[in-house]
DNA sequence: ACTTTTTTGTACCATTTCGCATTAAATCCC
DNA sequence: GGGATTTAATGCGAAATGGTACAAAAAAGT
């Protein structure tokens, strides 16, 4: 029970990309989009305050359905974690090495981050490895682990972006990458923490100008 | 019904401050230590994952005599909150404007926003500021303007910080006070969120470090 | 001693919560 | 069409939750 489903054994084609033609009743939903639905909800909440019939009506799924699916709240959680972390990520990942300068760069991060933490129909939702950090982490060690994963990726990748720059003399060669790393980093914790008490857009791009400045030299 | 207590009419003192002499059963708890314990509890696990079972527990008052000193969970919460506001407040707020360096005044702003975050028994337990913008702050205006009240306020104190060591000459006339002052915030938020990643303290003062750097210039 | 006042402590209620057992439905294989 | 298999849907149940009613208890006033 462990391997969920048995290949045909005739297809000698790798992992079929669509119509793998399952056994039983086709499934009402589709895992994906339930999945970003949970992550909306645990967002905007938080896993305490977020409960099993929320999930369900947002879903669309049946308690017991979203149980066979992802297992108990906490494992939906940790999923939608995982793939709230992907995504954003995925949406980040390219710019902190791209050829444009530092300045550019920092300011592409930023909005990508401004987009994500305002995003929501009920309000703003922030940053959901932050909204972690400051409710079930503490308890649960696993949980723990995965935000701080996120948190010194985020570091690591603006230590890159920094290191890069000073290789570009962008920087002065004094300039400490891991320090500047840090806060950038900061600044994306601080817009997220803002964002959820409605702090409107402009002000917050501000923060963000302000802090590229003190960071990239007053040019 | 809104003064609470009508002072003996034969005294003349301005309110006594100790044995106010009341009628009934006296209390069995006092109110400021009960408070402190629902605030621990709150800190920890957040609003919605703390029952009022734990809070009685927690205190020592049975859920009716809970309910009749502070009020529904939500108003304890909100109590809670302006008691912790008002003690990291009062543990800052000499010096923010003392007559030593910069340096040495952030260094102690710091130090103390990492006893505060790094204190608990069961874990380090942050800001509370942050760890109530990242739950409750979205969907009660009420909380959520007493969370933007405390980011501001820390804002203003860093801000003015900055500008009376302009006038000092500790900073160039060009430096932005303003834009300075946010990315002390910022620190004093990401140093939160670490403290309940248990990230160490040791790792922390290094970032509080680096940062000051960045913005003190490189002493 | 008796009343008044305030608080405590027990017990209760209505609701919500999570999780699962069970039955009904929809599809594939033969 | 019949059986196998996977999912959906209903609904149960035990526990927890927020909140309150009510009587007993402990003090002050008279």
């Amino acid at each position: 029970m462990v391997q969920k489903s048995k290949k045909p054994p005739t297809a000698a084609k790798i992992d079929a990309p669509v119509a793998p033609k399952r056994r039983g009743r086709p499934r009402a939903y589709e895992p994906d989009v339930a999945l970003g639905k949970a992550l909306d909800l645990f967002r905007r909440d938080g896993f305490a305050a977020t409960s099993l019939d929320d999930l369900s009506a947002a879903t669309g799924m049946n308690r017991p359905s979203l149980y066979g699916a992802f297992g108990d709240k906490r494992a939906l959680y940790i999923k939608s974690y995982q793939r709230y972390r992907d995504e954003a990520r995925a949406a980040m990942v390219d710019i902190f090495g791209a050829e444009a300068p530092l300045r550019q760069r920092l300011e592409r991060i930023y909005k990508i981050a401004l987009d994500i933490y305002l995003s929501g129909e009920s309000g703003p939702r922030g940053c959901f490895t932050v909204m972690t950090a400051a409710s079930e982490a503490v308890s649960d060690p696993d949980i723990r682990s995965m935000v701080l994963e996120g948190l010194v990726g985020l570091d690591k990748a603006f230590a890159y972006c920094f290191r890069l720059a000073k290789e570009r003399g962008e920087l002065p060669e004094a300039a400490d990458a891991t320090a500047l790393a840090h806060l950038a980093s900061a600044t994306v914790h601080t817009i997220a923490i803002r964002a959820r008490a409605r702090v409107p857009r402009k002000e917050l791009e501000a923060i963000v100008q302000g802090a590229i400045d003190v960071m990239c030299g007053p040019k």
